[in-house]
RNA sequence: GGGCAGUUAGCUCAGCGGUAGAGCGUCUCGUUUACACCGAGAUGGUCGGGGGUUCGAUCCCCUCACUGCCCACCA
């Protein structure tokens, strides 16, 4: 027996273990619909950080990817799931280091490179597989005997090879350039880990003297002003800008000012980056430190003078500077120009200031050697292969936001300044020419061959871009470079299920590499974008704000199930989402009623009976609620094929719940109690079949729940063979009947009516009234005869008996094409009766009249398509029968 | 500055040319062959504003307003 109540807790973690002994995920598992045979559907799951906990965004990912994956596995496909971690280079430097130093032990540069390294594969080896729990607590059926690693042997194999062979072909290449440079960890980083951030700052005005006049404070001829947001960077000043044609100070070009506290001659140079309108309408020119300014320095041959070393401390100016912090710097630089009467004005300035992702610090633009990648040239292919829908972005208008940013593609850095990551495959020799091979004896044969004769090489210290081996991902994980069943059955991939935030990060770049090294196939044929997941206030969760949900929590609480269903009913194509713990703990509920369901089939003994087939049913209700089955599994089927996970979930509840439950359990309650066995054992036999079906549909979404009511039910009939999650997806066709619906249909509004009129007319709770119906025509007396102890029971519910006089007054029903009524005389106020019946007439002629108009339009009764029209038609024919009974009601009320 | 979404019941959202829908909330009633994590009923909307197309617009087009997000720039 049930317990009276759905205990997650209690089932899921002995269903998990099912699910394992069975090894019902792993890829070519034959399941019962055809499993090796079916074909082939791959989704590679996004990565998660191998320092990652789950939170939301992972939740309603690996949900969507896991409906999908769930219910092609059902339908017979071979599926793969292929799971993994990421190796986050800075992330988890960082996680390493702060233990380390909570811990009190010495710090990374203390270790070196290689006993760091140690501490970080020995913390991986710990507590690095956290993430790959908490995903099958979810319920992720990934085949987790493949699980991959960014860093592995494979993996890091693949990096190197595509390292190596685009460095071959000028794809990656050296340059020296100013990068996004961030001083907390000392490394380079690309443009989309730079976050631009708006602060209160100022904007300084400074004099800077011109040379060969004696410098007044008083006598702006003087002197030229000059506004900046970083006096710290004065010390690399080489020019000052104005605007060659416009403004005060184009007469000033060629002259030379003296740069304060540097003393450095430095030229007035005419350029239009100046802008006469912005600051004091000329630009002090630091090549090295700001991107504009270095590309104005290009154009005129300026030099460019570093200030700043690795840990954004001022060096190398032989000034007392030299050695302070930017910001120290900073403050001790406008102080000096303040005593020298050289600060004109301070202004408040609101200005947004590129800060790190990961540190959270002001980044530099800092002139550093470093490997890029041409993006431009290998994102050529993955827009073509977009915009001839060969990879369809689901739905369709993030294609826009990926052209945009494909289109306008820079340089992307590869190189980081870290120690954990795939190691630069370059190795040096001492003159500095360096060689890109796969290994380090490659690299030291081919230094042979070019020094003739033998070297000491040293390998590039630097690390790649953690988004560099994620790019290989949809390949790498399936054994590239080497050509392997997985790769050849596998590749391209069914789908990619993401969130929009990484679309560039990584959508994009695997779009790249696929494409690049996969001889033009794309890595995945559609791309369904889904949003981020926002607390009930629409924000976004954050530590800070303290209102971020933890899924496990949730899991604890509400069960994986509840949170699953909810995380695929709201979700939205493409767009954020709202959570709140109400709409977890309604679906908490739906499960409960499911599980209540169950109970009450079991209690009633509906148990499978062996070879049915739900065509050949007889009672009308069971054929009813078989064709309403198969509705809602097409409903369901079409809404999963479409990518549209909410509708699905939509669908399975609105069954389950509104139709199953709320009406057809009802319906049957009589049919259980008959006497007559055949009817009886027919209508158990439906409630265990649609049961199934139920269960069936709702396991993508559900898979615990419903496992483990299905294993339930081997109790009662023959055992079951299968687990659900390997059992067949139901197809139904031919059982809806549209005469078996509308005769239902006609119970189903009598009864509504029934209790409307009931609860409208303030009848007392246990009185006994007749109901009896008025002016029927045979066939709906025949309907009634038919049904009589079903609405009996029914009305008996809500108080009322079936009884067949006709009254003199009563209160009027008006279901579809007859009335029925309930003699009230005594019981109700038959003045409001009269009212209510009023009202009604009114709206109803108000709704002819709307009718009429239509009708009578000439041009609607010619140009409006004939369903329309007859539409029209029957709905007014419809209003006129209501009005035509209601007067004669409310005659008979006197 | 460029781009993308969104604006429908108190809240969260579906719908998208032809009778305005769901869930939650609120109010009323109810312990009945499963379920109070329940059942029944009711309440609630000039579908952001203004134009246009159309016989007909919540839906298509234009425009404005507001909200959110992304990209770029900011001396």
């Amino acid at each position: 027996m049930l317990e009276k109540t759905f205990q997650p807790a209690a089932i899921e973690p002995r269903i998990a273990a099912e699910w394992n002994k069975a090894q019902a995920f792993k890829a070519g598992r034959q399941s019962q619909a055809g499993g090796v045979n079916g074909a082939p559907y791959c989704i590679v799951i996004p990565p998660p950080n191998v320092t990652g906990s789950l939170h939301m965004g992972h939740a309603l990912n690996n949900t969507l990817q896991d409906v999908l994956i769930r219910f092609e596995r059902m339908r017979g496909k071979d599926v793969l799931w292929q799971p993994g971690t990421d190796h986050a280079g800075i992330a988890t430097q960082m996680v390493v280091e702060r233990e380390l130093a909570k811990n009190k032990q010495p710090g990374r540069r203390e270790l070196g490179r290689e006993k760091f390294l140690e501490k970080v594969w020995a913390w991986k080896a710990e507590s690095g597989g956290q993430i790959v729990h908490q995903l099958k607590r979810l319920g992720a059926s990934c085949d987790w005997s493949r699980e991959r690693f960014t860093m592995d042997e494979g993996l890091s194999k693949a990096v190197v090879k595509v390292f190596v062979e685009l460095h071959k072909k000028g794809l990656i290449y050296k340059d020296k350039r100013l990068v996004n440079w961030d001083p907390k960890f000392q490394t380079a980083i690309s443009d989309l880990e730079v976050i631009p951030t708006e602060v209160k700052g100022h904007l300084w005005h400074f004099r800077y003297p011109l040379k060969g006049i004696t410098f007044n404070a008083e006598d702006s001829n003087t002197f030229i002003v000059v506004a900046t947001t970083r006096p710290e960077t004065m010390l690399g000043d080489t020019a000052v800008a104005v605007h060659p044609a416009e403004g005060p100070y184009k007469h000033l070009i060629g002259k030379t000012v003296v740069l304060p506290l540097v003393n450095r001659d430095i030229p007035i140079i005419g350029d239009d980056y100046a802008d006469p309108e912005k600051g004091s309408g000329a630009v002090k020119i630091t090549p090295a430190h700001d991107f504009n300014d270095f590309e104005v320095g290009k154009r005129h041959n300026l030099p460019q003078i570093n200030v700043l070393d690795a840990f954004g401390k001022i060096a190398g100016t032989q000034t007392p500077y030299d050695g302070l912090d930017r910001f120290e710097a900073r403050k001790r630089i406008v102080a000096d120009f303040e005593a020298q009467g050289l600060l004109e004005k301070i202004e408040d300035h609101l200005h947004t200031v590129p800060h790190g992702d990961r540190s959270g610090v002001p980044v530099e633009p800092w002139l550093t050697e470093q490997w890029y990648c041409n993006a431009a040239e290998l994102a050529k292919p993955a827009m073509a292969a977009v915009r001839d829908g060969r990879t369809e972005f689901v739905p369709k208008n993030w294609e826009k936001t990926y052209f945009e940013w494909m289109e306008n593609i820079q340089p992307w850095c590869i190189s980081r300044q870290l120690w954990w990551g795939h190691q630069i495959p370059a190795w040096y020799g001492p003159d500095g020419h360096f060689f890109v091979e796969a290994s380090e004896a490659d690299a030291a044969a081919a230094a042979k061959a070019h020094y003739k004769k033998d070297v000491a090489l040293t390998r590039d210290p630097d690390v790649l871009d953690t988004w560099f081996s994620s790019a290989l991902w949809p390949f790498s994980t399936l054994g590239w470079p080497d050509k392997t069943a997985e790769l050849d059955r596998y590749y391209p991939t069914a789908v990619l299920v993401t969130g929009r935030d990484i679309i560039f990060f990584w959508v994009a770049r695997m779009m790249m590499m696929g494409m690049h090294f996969m001889d033009g196939e794309v890595p995945f044929k559609k791309i369904a974008i889904h949003g981020l997941v926002l607390d009930e206030k629409g924000q976004k969760m954050s530590k800070s704000k303290g209102n971020v949900m933890d899924p496990l929590g949730l899991i604890d609480q509400y069960g994986a199930d509840a949170l699953r269903f909810t995380m695929a009913a709201l979700s939205t194509q493409g767009r954020d989402m709202k959570l709140s713990t109400q709409r977890v703990e309604g679906y908490r509920n739906f499960a409960t009623k499911l599980w209540n369901a169950a109970r009450f089939a079991e209690m009633n003994e509906c148990v499978r009976a062996k070879d049915f087939k739900p065509a050949s049913i007889k009672e009308p209700i069971n054929r009813w609620i078989a064709g309403e089955t198969e509705r809602a599994v097409n409903a369901v089927t079409n809404a999963l094929e479409a990518n549209r996970p909410n509708d699905a979930a939509t669908a399975v509840y609105e069954f389950t719940w509104g139709i199953f439950c709320d009406w057809y359990l009802e319906l049957i309650k009589s049919l259980l109690a008959s006497e007559d066995e055949g009817e009886k054992q027919e209508t158990r036999a439906t409630v265990a079949w649609v049961l199934d079906q139920i269960l069936k549909m709702l396991h993508p979404f559900m898979p615990f729940l419903t496992e483990e009511l299905w294993a339930h039910m081997v109790e009662h009939g023959v055992a079951r063979e299968n687990l659900l999650c390997l059992s067949q997806w139901p197809t139904l066709d031919g059982l809806a009947d549209p005469r078996i619906d509308d005769e239902i249909g006609f119970v189903v509004a009598l009864i509504s009516e029934i209790r409307s009129v009931r609860q409208e007319m303030n009848i007392p709770a246990g009185a006994k009234v007749p109901l009896v119906l008025v002016g029927a025509d045979k066939a709906l007396q025949d309907r009634c005869n038919r049904h009589e102890e079903t609405i009996a029971r029914m009305a008996r519910l809500d108080g009322i008996t079936f009884a067949k006089a006709v009254p003199k007054a009563a209160a009027v029903i008006v279901v579809g094409e007859t009335t029925a009524a309930i003699p009230l005389a005594g019981l109700i106020d038959m003045a409001a009766e009269k009212k209510r019946l009023e009202k009604d007439i009114a709206a109803n002629q108000s709704d002819i009249a709307k009718m009429d108009a239509k009708l009578e339009n000439p041009n609607f009764v010619s140009r409006a398509k004939p369903e329309a029209i007859e539409e029209a038609r029957e709905r007014k024919a419809e209003l006129e029968g209501q009005v035509k009974r209601l007067t004669a009601a409310l005659k008979r009320l006197g």
